[in-house]
DNA sequence: CCGCTTTGTTCGGAAGCGGCACAAAGAGAG
DNA sequence: CTCTCTTTGTGCCGCTTCCGAACAAAGCGG
């Protein structure tokens, strides 16, 4: 109940967006704080709210709210509403096909695996997923607002398409918003809108994993927000600025794999040598441990177990974890001079090498960051499940977010 | 008259922001364009330009303006008021102090010079640059809107301290923004509503550099500008994000200066190797080429003249220059990676490279960028005078264009 | 039971902007 | 020169949105 930073109001879009954003993301919990947070009167808050619970976006709770012992009238309960309309989020990774209903609040309502194999072509998952999502809408009776893609690539904009899809055995530059987009069509989802088909959004997982975690996770009331982790092979980055994700001006933003942290280090396929992406990532870590690789698409799981049981007692692991420790600081101090961001997110192996010895990361960031920048800035550990999901949802409510009555029909 | 991207009206703040900036940056010559850019109707754009008429920021020129042959009537011809408020713009910098008054457009209606030399120290300097304003106030009569000033040095935010002042005898971590308040207030020099004495900005001069040309420069309609330059020693960043400067959240982004561009390069203070900062600045230039560097705050004359005169002629003056390009390619091509931006901007020393041979710098990008991104990027020379110094009054001017009425009184 | 504090609502009224009709100013055709 | 066509600028009305102020509601403490 501290409304420290008023999210100055744009009347232009109505105060509805800004009040469904506050409430989406757990910041405002009663209609008191809604006014301060918004800058508008009572009387305005109280309307916004009434209008986003005729809209079945929210619910008003009065009963007396376990009164948290302060003075006054006790104040109504916003909330989410558990049983409004969902957005469509898919799920693409080499681990198998995903799709999920995902309520405002970042709330997974269902979710149902695909059961094709990575072998598969694009369009034959998308159309498979988007099945398993129109299956999900029929069996839950939901009204469903948009649709959104986790893709494991870089995805160009504008043309939505997939450069270098991973561990998928797909080409350079499938059109994968293109596909997603047809194969809602074809599915017959109804949009928010009548009979018009849902638009479908698309975007890298990386990028979606730190727009989860902004709204809903440990980035929560960061302002700029950067995002880096390891899949199997490769370093990824995203960042979110001011609340929204910024991708750069093609999409290609954030490939923070090429940063030099070993000028003596292995050779990259970029050209370079000692690159954060091949210094930081599963097999970096299981080949300076001294154990095999094994299967591609095993290394993080693998780098992961090993990490965090033998990290206590095989001075060869724990060695291996400090070299990675000292190559990630060194990446992280350079992107810190470089975007500045008020916090940090590791997800994947980074995550755990936090958490196995997150001094020691620090430590190397402080020593080698201008002004000792780096030092300060929080650096935590993803906190979500299923977080990609839930960005890939993000993603979808965004436009309910911007202009809730040019979604909902007004 | 392609009215592409409508900046969307944000009502909030009013149609009279966003109409006074197009107006400012030169993209609404006529109240027909206004009216596609701001995507409102005839009746408003045409309230909005007699209101800004009426604050005295714009003149409307209704003479028949040498008609471009179009059919239909002629429209009346929008342009800053010549005559209107200024804001006053400061330079602190090894060369000299400079104060000057600068119009809307990035214009500069007076300037001129400070006397101390850089030994004195900064609120001696501050107090002078700022007498130097208020006796250029006096002589032209003019209101003042707003004060910005340029320092040589990263500036903490929110504190408003210079961190790294250079080739000045400052200690670090002067409190610059605050001092130069303070020198405001005691010259008394009236703010625009009343006796409420002015409040001053102050930022970095490449963040400034990189303002000015987004706004009046090489970087007019760029949504996503990065500006890289060189001074006497070292390379400084900036970048402009929808035409705002994104300084991250305590104000020390964009030190780009320690991407590492040569595995195998000198030593760096910042315990690396081979960075950006010390192999594409003058002194590396110099060095390469096999010319006593000389005093450190000629260098970068030293070195323009000598590439500029003598990388026709000489080849080691040649092969320095393409040493250099090498290297300012890659570590152009890490920013892009990173960043992403839509247009690149040099200064000092990395525009006259870019001038004597940007084919090599463009090949070297494509070659070392991912997807070869960086080489579609559109990297060009900086194109101001003074470019600094009219940052800072857009700077000053920021409050302005974002509101209007709430600093002119309403 | 009566103040006190905080929250929510109701009711004008002001401001900003869209829509429409109309006026103005040139180009081109005859 | 005049008439029509095209584009630009303006006056007026009404809608939407929000603020301000008064009032009502709901608990707490005496």
């Amino acid at each position: 109940m501290t409304p420290t930073r008023t999210t100055r109001l744009e009347r232009g879009r109505g105060a509805l967006g800004p009040a469904l954003e506050l409430v989406h993301t757990g910041r405002a919990p009663t209609r008191a704080v809604l006014t301060a947070e918004l800058g508008v009167t009572r009387a305005t808050a109280g309307a916004v709210a009434a209008e986003l619970e005729a809209l079945g976006l929210i619910t008003v709770d009065s009963r007396p709210t376990a009164a948290a012992g302060s003075q006054g009238r006790p104040s109504h309960r916003l909330s989410v509403n558990p049983d409004g309309p969902v957005v469509l989020a898919a799920q693409v990774h080499a681990d198998g096909f995903r799709a999920a209903l995902v309520g405002l609040g970042g709330r997974i309502v269902a979710t149902a695996p695909g059961s094709l194999t990575v072998e598969a072509d694009p369009a034959q998952v998308l159309a498979e997923v988007v099945g398993v999502g129109a299956r999900l809408l029929r069996e839950t009776g939901r009204r469903c607002l948009g649709a959104g893609l986790s893709v494991p690539s870089s995805v160009a904009e504008p043309e939505g398409t997939a450069l270098n899809p991973l561990h998928l055995p797909w080409p350079a530059g499938v059109p994968v918003r293109e596909i997603f987009t047809r194969c809602l069509a074809e599915a017959r989802i109804p949009g928010p809108s009548g009979d018009a088909p849902l638009t479908g959004h698309a975007a890298n997982d990386i990028n979606l994993v730190a727009l989860a975690e902004h709204r809903h996770g440990a980035g929560r009331g960061a302002r700029d927000l950067l995002c880096v982790a390891t899949g199997h092979r490769g370093v990824g980055g995203a960042l979110v600025l001011d609340g929204r994700l910024h991708t750069g001006s093609s999409g290609l933003a954030l490939e923070v794999g090429h940063l030099t942290v070993d000028p003596d280090g292995r050779p990259c396929h970029c050209g370079g040598r000692g690159c954060l992406d091949v210094e930081t990532d599963p097999l970096a870590f299981l080949d300076a441990a001294g154990r095999e690789p094994g299967p591609e698409t095993n290394m993080l799981r693998r780098a992961l177990e090993l990490l965090r049981t033998e990290y206590a007692t095989d001075p060869a692991v724990r060695d291996a974890a400090h070299l990675l420790i000292d190559r990630l600081g060194l990446g992280l101090a350079g992107l810190v001079n470089i975007l500045d961001p008020d916090r940090i997110i590791l997800g994947g192996l980074h995550s755990a090498l936090l958490e196995v010895n997150g001094e020691r990361l620090h430590a190397v960031m402080a020593e080698r960051s201008l002004w000792g920048r780096s030092g300060t800035v929080p650096v935590l550990a993803c906190a979500l499940e299923h977080s990609s999901l839930v960005g890939a949802a993000e993603l979808a409510w965004q436009p309910v977010l911007d202009d809730p009555m040019a979604v909902l029909g007004g």
